[in-house]
DNA sequence: ACCTGAACACCGTTCAAGT
DNA sequence: ACCTGAACACCGTTCAAGT
């Protein structure tokens, strides 16, 4: 029993030089899911970054949750602050729309912490910038509501689908091509009775420009808006 | 050392009459989901349900991903199957979209799992539906993707965020209208320089009706799709 | 006030061993 | 062929103890 030995080893990791803060947290945190996406992000990982211990980060953040929603919404911020200058708020919607669409596609996780961020802060800076849009478009106070929820669900949508193509190719190791060659194949293998639809888009799914069908997606709801007024 | 004594208990849990099957599995794992949220499906409380190890639904089911996937597959079947005879295209695009909101508002882990499974056999079931419908709507064949797109993920969008309230929600203790409440009380706070829209919207969020405004997320693309032949 | 890092109570998944 | 259940390699989170 020589438990007497236990020689403290010179300690490998000094401690930091500079302390710790919440925004020093979130902005690792976003370097970590940018490089190895969400499954990269872990209290431990990040905190060996951060040259500390797990429990560090509990003083600046509550919790896994709160960390991930402040990440996306560093992100929402900036992308929701695109300026449009003196376009029409038909236009401003379109272009905030292709913002958050490219934010997206920089930054999947962002697509699928949207979609479990319901209410929360990321979400309302989205809703506030298309909400003023929409009024200007002369919408009836009554329909702004649905309208805007449209529009967000939308775009929330197309994240969530993106994010979840984006995370699907990673785990497979693929890139975004050949997992969609990859899909496109099974569709195309499926029972003409059945998926006759399914299967005529299958070629499609190879070539098409996903940038240009959200776009057309937006399109679809701001004209069903305009025949609103009329 | 008293190793010899390891006296074998008689077994407390006898092997299950009978024996495990795949579609056995699935349907415990939608009890599980429907009861207890998705924090509820572990491999331990399921084989604990069924009268097994975790070891053993591996023998079915390759992973918890897989599980949840066919556990969210059996719920679309059936929704996806809604019989609307004789009605237009539009208004059967209108009666599957709404088996889709009601769907997703019984089981708030089918609206998480979708956003999460692109591509997969029960966005596919979706798709296909909604494609007869858009093709019996006239649109032109090389609108067709991004028209049946848009619907689709509007309905994944609304259904993650509808989930996402749940869940928020369910950890809350709160049940929905107290948990709106709260949200509506936040957004009444926010300040009103840059948040003027959100906070007029504050009100409404406590009384709107939610199946209502998803309906008329739905129409305002029908808007668009016929503004489209035109 | 802020940090450390071991410990706790879980996970999904694997796999030798059983029937 | 199918099941068992201990073991592995992780998680997020807590907390006594340090500075």
């Amino acid at each position: 029993m020589s438990r007497y030995r236990m020689n403290k080893q010179t300690r490998s990791s000094p401690r930091r030089e500079t302390s710790l803060s919440r925004q020093g947290i979130i902005d690792a945190a976003i370097d970590l899911l940018d490089s190895h996406g969400p499954g990269g992000l872990t209290f431990r990982t990040l905190s060996e970054r951060l040259a500390t211990g797990p429990g560090a980060i509990y003083w600046h953040i509550a919790n896994k949750n709160e960390l991930l929603v402040a990440a996306c919404d560093a992100i929402i911020a900036r992308t929701v602050d695109t300026r449009v200058d003196g376009a029409s708020p038909a236009a401003t919607i379109r272009a905030v729309a292709l913002a958050m669409f490219d934010a997206i596609d920089a930054h999947p996780w962002v697509g699928s912490t949207l979609a479990r961020a319901a209410g929360e802060l990321p979400t309302v800076r989205i809703l506030e910038r298309l909400g003023q849009q929409v009024r200007a478009l002369g919408v009836p106070e009554d329909a702004q509501w649905a309208t805007v929820s449209a529009l967000l669900n939308y775009i929330l949508g197309v994240g969530g689908q993106n994010a979840a193509n984006a995370q699907f190719a990673h785990t497979l190791g693929a890139d975004r091509d050949s997992f969609l060659a990859k899909v496109s194949t099974a569709w195309s293998r499926l029972d003409p009775a059945a998926y006759p639809f399914t299967r005529s888009m299958a070629g499609q799914l190879r070539s098409h420009d996903d940038r240009a069908d959200f776009l057309a997606g937006i399109d679809l709801i701001l004209g069903g808006i305009s025949g609103l007024r009329t």
